[in-house]
DNA sequence: CCTCGAATGTAGGCGTCGCCAACAATGCTG
DNA sequence: CAGCATTGTTGGCGACGCCTACATTCGAGG
C-alpha cells in the first residue's frame, strides 16, 4: 500500500512543531530546517507555511513549549512541604535536568528573537516558570528562613546562578553528572554565602 | 580615482574578523554570511575560504578574540589590593559591562560547536578568562576571607551567577541598567548568603 | 444537499547562502 | 629570474527561506 496520505494533513502544525523538537534534540537548532521538516512529515516544501509565517514563527512556539513543559516540570518537582534547602535543591535539580535533557530547546528559549512583539503568550510562559523559584524564596522569606531584602534580587542570585550552571553545561565545560553532584553545594553555597559565619 | 586595490589584499583575514565583529555587533550573528563579510571588504565571495576552511571557522576565531579582549578586560578590573567584596564587585560589574557591549559575541563564545577538536587555544582562552575570578576566590580563601570549601565549587557558585545575570541581559529579561544597578546587592548575596545570620 | 468562500496543501520560481573546483595574479625563495 | 606556494576570481551546485499562483478539501448558510 502507497500509504497515501489524504490531501490534508488533518494536523499539520502539530506533526511540524513535534519532528521540529525531534530534531532539535538528535542534530541541533542549525540543522532545523523548514523544508527537511517538510519532507519528514510529507508534506511539500511550502506547506509549513501556513501554520508558520516564517522560520522565527516555528522556533517561537517551538520555545513556547518548551516554557510550558519547563513549568509542569518544576512545579511537579516543588514541594511546599519540605524545609527550604531540600525544597530548593529539588528544584535546582529539576532545571538542571531539564537543561540536560534539553540542551538546545534551553538555548532557543534564550535566544532574545522574539522583543519585538513580546508575544505575550511567552511572556506569561516565562512569568510562569519563573513562577516556582519565586514561591518558594517567597514562603521562605514568610516563614523567616532567609533574609527580608528585595525579592527580586533573591530571585535574581537564585536563578542567576541556576542558569549559569545550565549554561555551563550546554557550553561542555562541565558535565552533567558533576553539575548534578554539585547541586546540593551550590544550593548551600547560596544559602549559606561564601563568608565564614 | 576608481580606488582600486591590488589584487591581494593585504590583510584579509583581518579585515574579515573586523566586518565579522561590527556586524555582530549591530545585526546580531544571524546577520553574519561569508559573501556579505567578503562584499563588505571588497573581494569576491570565494576569498574567504582562503583565510577560513568554512563559516564555523570564522565563528571560532571570533569566539577566540572575544576571549582574548574579555580576560583583558577582566584582568584590567581586577585590583588585588582592593578587600574581598569590592574587589568582586569590580569583577562582577565589568564582566557584565563585556557582556551588555558584546551580547552576540559572548553568545558566539558560549556556543558549544568546537567541542570536536577544543582546539587548544580557545581552552587556554576560557582558562584565561576564567584565571581572574579563580585568583581573587583563591587569594580570598588564602586570606581567610570566605570559608575553606572546594575551591571548584566556589568558582562555580560564583561564575554561575555572574553568567547567569549576563544571559538574563541577553534575553531581554533583564535591562542592562537595573543588572548593573545589582551589582552590589547580588555580590553582596552571595558572600553573606540568602540565610539570616 | 448544494454551493461557494475559507482553509490547507502543491508546484514552481527568486535571490541568497555555503562550499567546491578551475583558473589567474602575485609574492617568495632558491 | 624561474618556479612554486599563496591568495584572489569566476562560475557553478545544491539547499534554504520566502513568495505567488493554483489545486484540493472542508464547512457553514441557503
Amino acid at each position: 500500500m502507497p500509504e497515501t496520505r489524504p490531501y490534508h494533513h488533518g494536523d499539520l502544525r502539530a506533526a511540524l512543531l513535534a519532528a521540529a523538537e525531534r530534531t532539535l534534540r538528535d542534530k541541533g537548532a542549525a540543522a532545523l530546517s523548514l523544508r527537511e521538516l517538510a519532507r519528514e512529515v510529507g508534506v511539500s516544501h511550502a506547506a509549513p507555511g501556513r501554520h508558520f509565517k516564517d522560520k522565527q514563527a516555528l522556533l517561537n512556539a517551538l520555545a513556547l513549549a518548551g516554557y510550558e513543559r519547563l513549568a509542569q516540570t518544576l512545579d511537579a518537582a516543588e514541594d511546599p512541604a519540605l524545609p527550604l534547602e531540600p525544597r530548593l535543591t529539588a528544584l535546582a535539580r529539576a532545571y538542571l535536568g531539564f537543561a540536560i535533557d534539553n540542551a538546545a530547546l534551553l538555548e532557543l528559549m534564550y535566544a532574545r528573537k522574539h522583543e519585538p512583539d513580546a508575544s505575550e503568550q511567552m511572556a506569561a510562559a516565562v512569568e510562569a516558570t519563573v513562577g516556582s523559584l519565586v514561591r518558594v524564596l517567597a514562603d521562605a522569606q514568610r516563614r523567616g528562613e532567609i533574609i527580608d531584602g528585595d525579592p527580586e534580587e533573591l530571585n535574581l542570585v537564585t536563578g542567576a546562578a541556576l542558569h549559569g550552571v545550565a549554561a555551563f553545561i550546554s557550553a561542555g565545560w562541565l558535565t552533567p553528572e558533576a553539575a548534578l553532584a554539585g547541586v546540593e553545594g551550590l544550593v548551600h553555597h547560596l544559602l549559606h554565602g561564601l563568608k565564614p559565619r
